[in-house]
DNA sequence: ACAATGTTACTGACCGGTACGTATGTATGG
DNA sequence: CCATACATACGTACCGGTCAGTAACATTGT
């Protein structure tokens, strides 16, 4: 009996978060928030409460933190989208559509900023950079699904309606953060799926 | 006859190029290509063949340079989409299609690097921010413009396509920054051809 | 003991911004 | 005809602060 519950306890609490995670968790939010070269390494280290070398200790560079705030915001960008594919199975239409309407519904919260890989690539133009990198690869995958979803659909032009679709979608992000609420961003979803209707007509 | 043509040389002229004009030309340059946080006023001046004392004679602070940037920018932009506007008098759908046309173009151009004002709302989130409020009044009054144009082509929901419209404009400018050439972006025009022929029908 | 973290202090480069002296053209007064 | 005066335009040198990144060592928990 003594040692029992002292194990249980430290396996099914939180682990004690270790410093990598909170630099990233904090570095998520303020990279997000304000922008990856507007905000220093200070500043991470501080509200995450610990120190500099711990930091680096972590992660090589700053750059390569940034890469890494953009590879968790990945995989829960595609967590997102794939809830909505597997919300209607075998309905490439209805997916995309339920996948449009959350983002609308995102672009019209008033703290909302866009996405964290597009903004990215826009404060990084350099190619081979790091955090640009990773947003590449997750545009060029996110324009192949999409492709793929719309000859799913049967359109007649699918790689035109794929990509008509990706313009819809950077464009809410973009809108969202720079119309706020009431913005065009809210109407991506009709847009969507006007653009739908005419693709598939032969 | 005597001191006419000196008067009329020394007026029509070039008239030897100042220092501020040198300084925002360079600031468009290299703004619009790397970005603003990127530059920092020493290469700016560097590069302008000034010193920084005279950038600060002629403009507040680099935030304001900035702003200037943005203003010859937006000046240029309604340059070009008048240019379109013109070309089909009275024929909205045929002046967007024009306008789209180009802007496809555009961004299959190697060094695209999007539009400055988006790029500048996207690394200055800030609200009131001197180059972010230019920004966002040009994408207010070009959102006007659209759905003012959406609503002459006799749309069902001009709101709607006008706002459509938009996001399919951002996304070329994202887009074609990211993609480079054969990216989506290059489809903007036959989708918002689409999207209009949708929008039309009753 | 060992591994992870904290502490302190530091580097060289760069940031935006400025105090202050200097050249040059020009208009006026003697 | 020339000297003075003044405004405009520009340069040299510097400011304090912040940037990303590191070296050397102490502390902690298991």
């Amino acid at each position: 009996m003594p040692s029992d519950n002292k194990i249980e306890v430290s396996s099914n609490a939180a682990p004690a978060p270790k410093a990598a995670d909170k630099i990233l968790d904090v570095a998520r939010d303020l990279f997000y928030r304000e922008g990856i070269r507007a905000i220093g390494v200070d500043e991470i280290v501080k509200r995450a409460g610990v120190t500099k070398p711990s930091l680096y200790r972590s992660f090589p560079s700053k750059d390569e933190l940034a890469a890494s705030y953009l590879r968790k915001y990945d995989l829960e960008f595609w967590e997102r989208f794939d809830e909505a594919v597997d919300a209607h199975p075998g309905n490439p239409r209805a997916q995309i559509i339920a996948f449009l309407t959350r983002v609308g519904k995102r672009t019209q919260k008033p703290d909302y900023r866009g996405c964290g890989m597009t903004n990215a690539a826009v404060e990084y133009p350099e190619r081979g950079h790091p955090a640009r990198v990773v947003s590449e690869n997750n545009k060029i995958e996110l324009r192949r699904r999409l492709r793929a979803m719309a000859a799913a659909m049967g359109a007649a032009d699918s790689d035109t309606l794929g990509d008509g679709l990706l313009l819809l979608i950077e464009g809410a992000y973009i809108s969202g953060q720079l119309f706020g609420l009431g913005g065009p961003a809210a109407a991506v979803a009709r847009n969507a799926d006007l653009l739908i209707e005419a693709s598939l007509k032969k």
